[in-house]
DNA sequence: TAGTGGTCTAGACCACATA
DNA sequence: ATGTGGTCTAGACCACTAG
């Protein structure tokens, strides 16, 4: 860096306008760290796609001298952004944007596991994508108009030929235009793969809220099993950049064979 | 520190024993960098009671001159025990062991939620406590032998007065002498903190497998609804220090008015 | 050999809590 | 005023990858 040697630059100040103590401020304006700045303008450089899924950003020392503050700086925002698993760090390679490509976080977003045996890939059989304007709750979720349009997407998931989820999504229409039940069907690799490939949308975070219902006659038919079995639902809310709800999502699961693996730290 | 001034010291030596490369070793002998060997040796004692629960550990400066490393090394051990939840970091106080009696942290272990309002506290009635042989499951389960000592316990959580979860634990015989159903009924706070205030027996982490199942008629008697009314099994393995489980619980959920809550990152 | 992330150190200064 | 954790910098060296 070009400064007065022996005297670390004062922070406020990384070629972006966050936290500029104006005068006096009132008592103090949030105050955030400068690595945390640097963290949120990595974030929108992500959101606004300069670097995709997959790629390289920059090298540290690359970054630190974009925004001139040192590359520990950078390093402790791509720390953030790595323990997020917004980017994946590789040493002697680069860091990397993450995507839901990869083979070992296939089951970052699926929770459902067989009792017995590794986790294993599901197949999906699509009964509808269809275009149509927001229910209510869902337009509430997804923090659209009423009246917005959104597409509905109904599919089954099985493992090892065996159905075991009936799923209902909800997806904001306006970010996917084009999306038919022949792509959906067409695509190989995980849906989360496939909205972020075509589409540009990547999902970062999901809230899930899970109870016990009964099988109503129909899931129970696409499960095969007795209507009123217990089943497993699923309630997930995901996000993109910036906590953007993106999909809101219904899975009913049978629980005889699988189950819902989570960690609590 | 005392060392040739600019010339940082040689890793691997740390006061401990892992990570000394003897003559050339194999290939590579899993190679632990300082602050991970640091890290280990805070958790030991941790393990042995050095510092307990609620209290301060010694300074990051203190640490470091003990374990002849400089701060920033001690400082990265304490970044990743914090994210674990182990530690607990308070500008300006110091680092502390964290407990389960605070108050922000009482929901870590309680994934269930209100479908509407705040998490609330739950109350606990318990129909049962006694001492037994561990049958084969629970020894498996907790790494006892066949036919070592455990504690069953059964309770009810209600809340507001609702009864909401019937739940059955398995506790190693051999750390909880003492523990009767009115010690634990006539304790204030979460169970966690009486196993860890009473017991020395302090939960870090926990896995859990979650299922739909229908209540049986005892339970269903319990919770107040139908034999045969979708409930959700919770199972737990919590783990102390070291991962060793000590606690083998299965909860069995009422979710007509509560949900289990997750987060997927 | 060069480039990348990973570790370690040392020192200065900031923010917060307490006495 | 002092002590604690929090931020920032600068530089050296290690570990890994690839041309």
């Amino acid at each position: 860096m070009s400064n007065p040697p022996p005297s670390p630059p004062a922070p406020t100040e990384a070629g972006a306008p966050p936290a500029a103590p104006a005068g006096e401020a009132a008592h103090r304006a949030a105050f955030s760290p400068l690595y945390r700045q640097i963290k949120g303008l990595i974030l929108q450089s992500l959101d606004r796609g300069e670097w995709k899924p997959g790629e390289a950003i920059p090298s540290e020392l690359e970054l630190a001298s974009r925004f001139k503050v040192s590359q520990g700086t950078v390093r402790k925002a791509i720390d953030e952004l790595a323990a997020d698993n917004i980017l994946l760090r590789r040493q002697g390679k680069g860091t990397f944007v993450a995507t839901h490509h990869e083979e070992g976080v296939r089951f970052r977003f699926m929770r459902l596991a067989p009792d017995e045996g590794d986790p294993v890939q599901s197949d999906s059989h699509f009964l509808e994508c269809r275009r149509l304007r927001a229910p209510s709750e869902v337009a509430r979720v997804l923090e659209l108009r009423p009246g917005d349009a959104v597409v509905q997407i109904r599919r089954i998931l099985s493992f090892t030929g065996v159905p075991a989820v009936v799923e209902e999504l909800w997806l904001p229409g306006a970010l996917f235009r084009g999306l038919t039940a022949e792509r959906l069907a067409g695509y190989k690799g995980p849906m989360y793969g496939l909205f972020e490939s075509e589409f540009g949308v990547r999902m970062i975070r999901a809230d899930e809220k899970i109870r016990a219902v009964a099988a109503s006659e129909q899931d129970a038919a696409w499960l095969g099993v007795a209507p009123g079995t217990p089943l497993l639902q699923v309630d997930r809310v995901a996000f993109t950049y910036g906590d953007r709800p993106v999909e809101m999502r219904r899975g009913l699961c049978l629980t005889t064979r699988h189950h819902y693996r989570n960690s609590l730290n």
